[in-house]
DNA sequence: CCTGGAAATGTTATATTATAACATTCCGCC
DNA sequence: GGCGGAATGTTATAATATAACATTTCCAGG
């Protein structure tokens, strides 16, 4: 094993909560590049504002409101208004590259862009980040709850709010 | 068999969406009825306003708004004003006798208050009801995936959107 | 009964979230 | 270069939710 390799990092999809000192931008790449690779393969347009407001959003692990995306913005784009970031985030939404998160009304990066998949958000209460995860089993059981009630499903979320266990072990939530 | 017993209802209480025709008295009555018995029996107050708030709520199986509640409550209740429909919903949904839908900004009566269990909500998108189900496979897997999340679940909910069977077969939607 | 104090409701004002409507700019395409 | 649709800018307003303080209601205890 060389000593210069790179730094092992958890995958930022699906895992759960990521560890604290994990290299966000790695997160934050892969995102963008991944979207990028995706916008292109659809011929959508990711523009500038667009992309500028994914990676916003992918600023942290922690979901963002729509008029938190538009203070930022409003530093380096003097116009922004609220039809700036709705409008950015309906289209990253469409693409599947941004969740919103209902019971907060904040949005946060899809952990699986490109991937069929059903939200499944766990909200921390105390330290506030969200982690995505993809259980095969949990997308089994909605389609054969949804079959048995002859329930023609278009699209669910799952939203639980608790402790992570990094702030159960009363770890400093910041 | 008597031929003069009351007719046939499917029960409310977690078996997905009602025929048309039910006797929706009996789904009003019965939801009144279990709330007084089981705030009577936590000793907390279901005043005239919750009571009557509850009732609003439960006025049909589609998920009611705030200012819709609001709107309802003013003909009757001439000083009513948004804190006083926040105050009873809150009350409302602390008992779990409501469910607040995240997704609609609406509130919908639980049908299995004073029982533990998971928020399980069927929203047609056609004709705009909402069916609560408890299934229990699915209450268990989210168990488990948190479990092995290592995540602490305070609350969780699940929110599907879609079309209901009538309205998958074209019925109309009213 | 009366009454102290907490809970509930009334009342006014405002914060937060989201969208409508129309103007302008951008950008690929011819 | 200029046509046309998509994207963004701009202004205004709608829809949802809460803060803060006043008043009323309701009991439990005297
Ligand atoms: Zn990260
Ligand atoms: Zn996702
Ligand atoms: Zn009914
Ligand atoms: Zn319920």
């Amino acid at each position: 094993m060389s000593p210069t390799r790179a730094p092992k990092q958890t995958t930022h999809r699906g895992t759960g909560f990521l560890a604290r000192g994990h290299d966000h931008r790695r997160c934050v790449d892969a995102a963008l590049s991944r979207a990028e690779d995706l916008c292109a393969a659809r011929s959508v347009r990711l523009t500038g504002l667009r992309r500028r407001v994914l990676e916003l959003i992918w600023g942290s692990h922690k979901p963002l409101g729509a008029y938190q995306i538009l203070e930022a913005l409003r530093g380096e784009r003097p116009g922004a208004a609220p039809p700036t970031v709705y409008r950015a985030v309906e289209f990253l939404v469409a693409q599947g590259l941004v969740h919103r998160i209902e019971s907060l009304n904040a949005f946060v990066g899809c952990a699986h862009p490109g991937e069929s998949h059903v939200s499944q958000l766990l909200i921390c209460r105390a330290c506030g980040e969200a982690a995505e995860i993809a259980d095969p089993r949990l997308a089994d059981t909605m389609d054969r709850i949804t079959a048995d009630a002859g329930f023609l499903a278009h699209r669910h979320a799952v939203e639980a709010v608790g402790l992570c266990r990094r702030c159960q072990i009363g770890a400093d939530p910041e």
